[in-house]
DNA sequence: TAATATATCACACTATATGTTATAGTTCAA
DNA sequence: TTGAACTATAACATATAGTGTGATATATTA
């Protein structure tokens, strides 16, 4: 049903709007539509400390600038870098989001 | 330095890079970019049960997906839209993010 | 001199993960 | 039409660790 979903990639971007459009028209079912968006769903992994330092660097800020933009203390990000502590979840997304796109995606 | 920020319009954006650009030729020095910054910087304020939901149903995904997309628990997504559990640092700042540009924004 | 960035620590909190159960709607095949 | 299988959602309990706050200290920079 037109559903927005999150890819590996481009390609599997572009093979999902085939997917919905054949969908759309009834050529595919809802369920085989459900699977198929399943399987293209992105799976996170974890990030080291010095990819995050680097991360952050390549970024060109401070870490209470980036702190400010991920919207947490700015004392976490210390820990990230040092390794002290570990992000998840939501964080992890987020990180993962600047390493594709940059700071300014979070804008 | 061309550091990026987040700002709380395209406007300030406009105006970011006009002062970005003005420092690049010295004509302003770096602690007044700085605090520039700092100023332009947004604040994220907290969003309701409700408003997740709509969010949720707004770009057409399920609770799982959904949950999928901001590496976040399938249970977590029903508490936050139940009001039983509030987001707040990272996963604020995703759900702002999704508000603004779309799921598609976290691919 | 003053302001900023970073590191570091202690403490408390709660957001989050995980697992389970239950209900209802949907898909698909018998 | 029926029923089995899958999905979505709600609901609850437990445990963890991610996160916030506040403070101090050092080094750098305006």
């Amino acid at each position: 049903m037109g559903e927005k979903k999150q890819y590996k990639s481009e390609a599997f971007a572009a093979v999902h709007e085939t997917m919905d459009a054949l969908h759309q028209i009834g050529a595919i079912d809802k369920k085989t539509m459900r699977s198929f968006d399943k399987a293209c769903l992105e799976t996170l992994t974890g990030i080291k400390p010095e990819a995050i330092r680097k991360l952050r660097k390549r970024e060109n800020v401070s870490q209470p600038i980036f702190a400010t933009y991920l919207n947490v203390s700015r004392n976490l990000v210390s820990d990230w870098e040092r390794g002290v502590k570990k992000p998840g979840g939501p964080a992890l997304r987020l990180l993962s989001v600047v390493q594709k796109h940059g700071l300014d995606a979070l804008a």
